[in-house]
DNA sequence: CTTTTGACAGCGT
DNA sequence: CACGCTGCCAAAA
């Protein structure tokens, strides 16, 4: 089952146990694909379910309008906060081996592309 | 093929 | 600690 980019985020955000957090570089880093802006677009599509509020920039904030909407969030789950900031180092999410092993697996299938657009072939002759 | 555009990151000032 | 700049990665124009 060949994973698209933008499922494989919203998968990895949904793992994210309450109360911790991870960078939308760290999640291109767990994927082994893509970068943080590529993450970033992805949650840009994110369907409810998906905690959007645990997936913050490097430096434990959101955008602006996102960043409000999430402090709730934040507060209810206990999120070590400074300055209405996520406090990273305390905050980061390290995942248990069951949960890596499941990242590990999304990320094989992305290498798998669904239906890539087959490199045409530039002729039989070069 | 080049340019522009994003829920970004790091580093120097 | 806050800005400003530069670097990055893909996708879309």
């Amino acid at each position: 089952m060949s994973l698209e980019y933008v499922e494989a985020v919203h998968l990895v955000a949904a793992r994210i146990r309450p109360g911790s957090v991870l960078t939308y570089g760290d999640i291109a880093e767990l994927l082994g694909a893509g970068g943080p802006r590529q993450v970033g677009s992805a949650m840009a599509g994110a369907a409810d379910g998906v905690p959007w509020w645990r997936v913050l920039r490097a430096d434990g904030t959101l955008p602006a309008g996102l960043h409000e909407r999430a402090l709730p969030y934040w507060q209810h789950e206990g999120m070590p906060l400074r300055n209405g900031r996520v406090r990273l180092p305390a905050a980061r999410w390290q995942p248990g081996v069951a949960d890596f092993a499941a990242v590990d697996a999304l990320a094989t299938d992305l290498l798998r592309p669904p239906a890539g657009p087959e490199p045409k072939r530039r002729g039989d002759l070069l």
